[in-house]
DNA sequence: TACCAATTGTTAGTATGACAAATATATGAA
DNA sequence: TTCATATATTTGTCATACTAACAATTGGTA
């Protein structure tokens, strides 16, 4: 029986993610980012796909709403991202980057990259295709959705 | 420049680790199990190794003292854990499981087995075997320390 | 038009995670 | 013995995740 065998990824997943969100962490702290890594995530997203709701945001993102409302507060009050009210409907924001927003991405985007590729020494691009590919079928199974990508 | 891709890793690796977690809380809370995915992962290496100290059961369980301290009074308030106070070092304790702990971990096994497994649905040994060593590469890239499996 | 279900975003509560600092105790060196 | 240092655990703070409940608004439909 595998089963036994099977049940530790959920462990060195779990491990593994976390430390690689500790590691960057401790990059961007050195590096005095002024972020945190999943505020960065926000923040690249919008530098990519411009004028979101919230919602649009957090699909983008794989975050829920209160999460997401909170990381936007916090960028909020760094100056990094506005809510503007949406013309059409009164209960939604659309979210963008301050000039302080775009500067801050150009500024971090190479220095994120190369935090990045600390992970992949002694390791292929096969290596990445594989574990993408795994990572995706997982959480297609844990999802019951399609997923891109 | 394979950078930009490489990157994406660390979006993938966090959202199934995230999806994973998710879907197996849903089923622990679903099967009305009164405990979380966290205080399992505890609960069962106490049942597997017996009475540890708290810095013992931190570095099998990879989570730090805080966190573990924390997770052991929610455990001992469901009187599945006691602390012992260590004979020789007045400063630790021995952590162990009660009677009620001990069937909890009996009830629960075969169960979180078969939730783990879902995962794995479209994929095999081979998969996992190299899903472990680029997960465990990953780690000792960020870490600088070696690991054991 | 009036109603009602669905949607958008927020707030609150609990658990976890990382990190810093505090407390109590232990240990080794002078 | 005494003091500096190390270790075990706890406490505090901030950020994130998930759930549930809520307010405001929208849109379809009777």
């Amino acid at each position: 029986m595998t089963q036994e065998l099977f049940a530790r990824y959920s462990f060195l997943l779990d491990r593994t993610a976390r430390k690689v969100k500790q590691y960057a962490q401790q990059q961007f702290k050195q590096g005095e980012f002024e972020v945190t890594v999943d505020q960065w995530l926000v923040l690249k997203n919008l530098s990519e796909n411009g004028l979101m709701s919230q919602t649009e945001l957090a699909n983008l993102v794989f975050k829920d709403h209160p999460t997401l409302t909170r990381i936007i507060d916090l960028l909020c009050k760094k100056g990094y991202v506005e809510r503007i009210p949406h013309p059409q409907d009164r209960r939604s924001f659309q979210v963008h980057l301050t000039q302080s927003g775009l500067a801050k991405v150009a500024e971090l985007k190479p220095k994120v990259l190369e935090i990045r590729e600390k992970a992949w020494e002694n390791l292929n691009e096969t290596d990445f295709e594989e574990f993408k590919r795994i990572l995706n079928t997982i959480y297609q199974n844990l999802d019951g959705q399609t997923i891109d990508d």
